[in-house]
RNA sequence: GCCGGUGUAGCUCAGUUGGUUAGAGCACGCGGCUCAUAUCCGCGUUGUCCGGGGUUCAAGUCCCUGCACCGGCACCA
C-alpha cells in the first residue's frame, strides 16, 4: 500500500505560534490531507524543539523548570493546532525519551563512521546571551541585545565533517532534481554546495539543558544537530526497527525557506554518514508578510493565529493561506484582503452557491434529487476537467492552483445555474425532466468541489457534502472513485448560512 | 562585493516547453435574472507586460544592457 510520511519544522516554544507558523502547519495539513484523500497511508509528523538556550532562559525568565514550562507550551502550542484543524498523527517534544535515544544512537553512529572529531571553535561569545555572535549581529562590535562587547574565545567542541559530503551532495542534487523545492531554494544551495562546505561543531560546552553526546557526557548535542533527529526519532529510530523501516525515509519536508539549508544539506549528510536512505524531498516555503512586512512581534508585526481564525473562522483562515499565496512564494496577510477573500470566494461564491441549491431543491422537490436516466450531464465534463488539473496541482504541492481549480467548478455551476433557468422550468409543467435534471447537476457538481476543497477546509466541506446527501464517514471517501461523477437519488439537507456576508 | 529573484490593468496577483485579439479576483460602468447571503450571470473601461537594444516568421515568455525593489552569502526552527 502506498505510504507518505511528511514533516513539519518543530518551533521553538519561546512563545506562542505566530501566522507564520501555523502557514507552514495549515500548508502541510492540507498536503496530509489530500494524500489521506487518495487512499494514501500518511503519517504526519509535527513537534517542538526544546533544548534550545532562548527556552531555557525565558523559563528562567518566569521562574520555572525547562520541562515544566516546555509542559506549559507544549498546551499553547497543542491548543492552536486543534483550534486550526491541523491533524497530525504524532507530536514529537525533543526532551522526550524517544528522542533522546535517537539522537544518542545516531551520534554514536557518525562517531563510528569517524565523522566527528575534536576541534575548537572560536568567536565573540555574549556572555549575557550565552552564545556565539556572528559578524552581522554585532553592532559596532557590541552585542546588538546587550550593548556589551562580547569576548573572543576559544572552546573545545566536536565538529562533524560536513566538508566530506559535499561531493554526494552534489551527485544526488543532480541526480534527484525535485529533492529540493521550489526551484530558487535549490539553486540556492546548488551555489553553496559549489562553493564548498566547511565542517560545523555539533556541541556545545557549559550548558545543561541538552542531550548529552554518548562519549563526552561534559558536552551535550548542539540543538540544530539534535533537533533535526526528531525525523527518525519520531517513527522509531533506535527503538523500534519494524516502525523505523515501515515509515522512512519521509516523502517530504516541509520546512521555511530560512532553514532549507540544514534540511538540503546538512540533514543529508549526517543521513549519508549514518548510512541511512535520504528523505524524498524538501520543500522551502516562503513567508507570510504582514502588511507587507515581516512579521515580527517586537515591532508588532505579528497576527495571532487564534485572532485569525476568531474573526472569520478557521476554514476561511486555513483556504486564505493555501489560495491567496503560491506556494513556495511569500505572501501577504491583511484584515481587509482576508474580508475581501472571504466575501468573495466563500460568502459570495460557494456559501451562496450550497444555499440556492439547497433552497432550489427542497423548494421544487422537497429535497429530493436524482438524475433522468438517458440524460446527458452539462456539467461531468468540467467537473473532471477540474478534477484532472487540481490532482495534479496537488501533486506537485501547487496548492494554490488545486485551489483555484476548484473553484473553477463553483463558477461553472453558478454559470450553469443561469444557463438553466430552474425557476423558468418549475413554472413549465412539461419540463419536469430537465428541472429534475438540472438540480441534480448543480448538487452533483457541489458535492464533487466540496471533496476537492475538503483537505483546506475539512469541517467546512464535511458539513456542504452532508447537505448534498452525502452518506458515509467522511474518512471512507476516496478522491478517485468519489470525484467521478454520480448518479443515484440523494436526499438534500437544508442548513443555516455557512459563511455570512461582512 | 558575489549570487539569485522580482518589476504584467486603479489594487492584489496568475501567466507551462516563445505562437492566434495578454488573464483572474477585487474595484468601477452598463445590461440580465430572481432560486440564493443586494447574492448570481453577461458585456465593458484602463495595461508602450519597468526602460533600451538584440535573436526569431513570431517574445510578457530567450539573450545583452540600464533603472527600481527584494532575497541568499553557513552554526538563525
Amino acid at each position: 500500500m502506498a505510504r507518505f510520511y511528511l514533516t513539519t519544522a518543530i518551533d521553538y516554544v519561546n512563545s506562542r505560534p505566530h501566522l507564520g507558523t501555523a502557514y507552514e502547519k495549515v500548508t502541510a495539513d492540507v498536503i496530509a490531507r489530500y494524500r489521506r484523500l487518495c487512499g494514501v497511508s500518511t503519517h504526519f509528523l509535527m513537534g517542538n524543539d526544546e533544548h534550545s538556550q532562548n527556552v531555557y532562559q525565558r523559563a528562567l525568565e518566569l521562574g520555572l523548570e525547562p520541562r515544566a514550562f516546555c509542559d506549559q507550551m507544549e498546551q499553547v502550542f497543542r491548543e492552536v493546532w486543534a483550534k486550526l484543524d491541523v491533524s497530525f498523527d504524532d507530536f514529537i517534544r525533543t526532551t522526550e525519551d524517544r528522542h533522546k535515544l535517537a539522537v544518542t544512537a545516531l551520534v554514536q553512529r557518525i562517531a563510528d563512521a569517524g565523522d566527528l572529531y575534536e576541534g575548537e571553535y572560536e568567536g565573540w561569545y555574549c556572555v549575557s546571551c550565552e552564545a556565539f555572535k556572528p559578524d552581522k549581529d554585532l553592532v559596532d562590535g557590541e552585542c546588538s541585545i546587550h550593548q556589551t562587547r562580547p569576548e573572543w574565545i576559544k572552546e573545545k567542541n566536536h565538529f562533524f565533517r560536513l566538508s566530506k559530503y559535499r561531493d554526494r551532495l552534489l551527485q544526488h542534487y543532480e541526480a534527484t532534481p525535485m529533492f529540493l523545492q521550489p526551484d530558487v531554494r535549490r539553486n540556492e544551495m546548488l551555489r553553496l554546495l559549489e562553493g564548498g562546505l566547511e565542517d560545523i561543531s555539533v556541541s556545545r560546552t557549559g550548558q545543561s539543558w541538552g542531550i548529552p553526546l554518548p562519549f563526552d557526557p561534559s558536552r551535550v548535542v548542539y540543538v540544530w544537530f539534535d533537533a533535526l533527529i526528531n525525523y527518525i526519532a519520531a517513527v522509531g529510530y533506535a527503538t523500534d526497527d519494524e516502525r523505523f523501516r515501515a515509515w522512512w525515509p519521509a516523502d517530504l519536508h516541509v520546512v521555511g525557506k530560512d532553514i532549507t539549508r540544514f534540511h538540503a544539506v546538512v540533514w543529508p549528510a549526517m543521513l549519508m554518514s549514518a548510512g541511512l536512505p535520504l528523505p524524498k524531498r524538501v520543500f522551502g516555503h516562503g513567508w507570510v508578510n504582514w502588511q507587507g512586512q515581516r512579521m515580527s512581534k517586537s515591532l508588532g508585526t505579528s497576527v495571532d493565529p487564534l485572532d485569525a481564525a476568531d474573526r472569520l473562522g478557521p476554514d476561511p483562515l486555513r483556504l486564505y493561506l493555501v489560495k491567496e499565496i503560491a506556494y513556495g512564494h511569500d505572501g501577504d496577510f491583511t484584515w481587509e484582503r482576508f474580508e475581501e477573500r472571504y466575501n468573495a470566494d466563500l460568502a459570495n461564491n460557494l456559501g451562496n452557491l450550497v444555499n440556492r441549491v439547497a433552497v432550489m431543491a427542497h423548494k421544487y422537490r422537497g429535497g429530493r434529487l436524482a438524475p433522468v436516466p438517458g440524460a446527458i450531464s452539462q456539467l461531468a465534463d468540467r467537473a473532471a476537467d477540474v478534477v484532472r488539473r487540481y490532482r495534479v496541482a496537488m501533486d506537485e504541492h501547487q496548492l494554490h492552483t488545486g485551489m483555484a481549480a476548484a473553484f473553477d467548478l463553483v463558477d461553472a455551476t453558478n454559470e450553469f445555474i443561469t444557463r438553466s433557468e430552474p425557476w423558468v422550468l418549475a413554472r413549465t409543467p412539461d419540463r419536469r425532466a430537465e428541472l429534475d435534471q438540472a438540480l441534480f447537476e448543480m448538487a452533483e457538481a457541489v458535492r464533487i468541489a466540496a471533496i476537492l476543497l475538503w483537505p483546506a477546509m475539512p469541517a467546512s466541506c464535511t458539513e456542504i457534502l452532508r447537505r448534498m446527501g452525502q452518506v458515509g464517514p467522511i474518512s471512507e471517501i476516496r478522491l478517485d472513485r468519489d470525484t467521478t461523477w454520480a448518479g443515484g437519488e440523494r436526499q438534500i439537507v437544508k442548513g443555516s448560512l455557512l459563511w455570512p456576508r461582512i
